[in-house]
DNA sequence: TATTGTTATACTCTATAACTATA
DNA sequence: TATAGTTATAGAGTATAACAATA
């Protein structure tokens, strides 16, 4: 009898700790979020408008590594919230801009110190060194395979 | 006017990195697995019903960090897919074990393949030790966080 | 009553494609 | 016609809770 062949077991791969942690990463960081009414996906929406000011949703949309149908929903989302406001572009009127609305101005400092607060839990046992060296490896790896745009879930 | 403080920036988070590399990897093992009509998350299912030989829905729950519910469904598109059987358990009938059918034997080591091709594609180009680091520290935080079970998503 | 497993509901994210309105 | 944005549909994952069968 020949048996089986033996196989690469699940845990020899660094894809499979990769992740184990991003998910607990975003998963507490959701709960974080949580209480603030916003996901992780908004989260990075609000972010992004922040520095911006005002954005087309299809390049908000390319910056977020999502379709225009996506956006266009979170959009609806963050507008029922209040949290952003849609304006015609005056030029080419099937153009839009998307911008903070003053809650949301106030709110992303809030979301921001949570995000802090995540990375720091995750993170804060490892030595500055240790930190500086990981996200060297991830920004290499990222930048190897071409990745341009933010992660959202 | 005192305009308004500055935020840290979204790329200043090292959980940011990990789930935009993270995202990446799954994504990418995802669409070679499509290949073979399973996803993620029926992968590990079946990877550690390969292992086990037989096992209770309950346990492979816990063991794969999500509800009776979420194994339940994946368990009826597996069956679907003839990739595994269940069977009432003889002694408490309340019990369920699920086991993997032939095909199912013989496919698991071609999913592994490309679990082993997927890594390489991503970490390939890392050196050994840097790659044992990697792995060291995400076991680390893992440990640390008490994550236990695999991540599916 | 408690437990095992299933089912129902709902929400988020993803992907594709049809649709509207402008140009 | 092409483009910007919206809407519809479907699939996968997650979470909660109600439910049936069995103990």
């Amino acid at each position: 009898m020949t048996g089986e062949a033996p196989l690469s077991e699940l845990e020899t791969h660094l894809g499979y700790w990769l992740r184990a942690v991003s998910n607990a990463v975003s998963h507490s960081f959701a709960r974080k979020l949580e209480a603030e009414g916003v996901t992780v996906a908004e989260w990075v929406f609000l972010r992004m408008l922040y520095d911006v000011e005002v954005i087309a949703p299809s390049l908000l949309a390319e910056r977020m590594g999502m379709t225009r149908g996506a956006i266009s929903k979170l959009a609806d989302r963050l507008g029922d919230k209040a949290l952003i406001a849609r304006a015609a572009n005056p030029d080419d009127r099937r153009g839009h801009s998307l911008a903070l609305t003053p809650p949301a101005r106030a709110l992303v400092p809030r979301l921001a110190a949570l995000a802090d607060r995540n990375d720091a839990e995750f993170f804060g046992a490892l030595s500055a060194q240790e930190r500086s060296w990981l996200e060297d490896l991830l920004r290499r790896i990222a930048r190897e395979r071409g990745l341009s745009s933010a992660p959202t879930d």
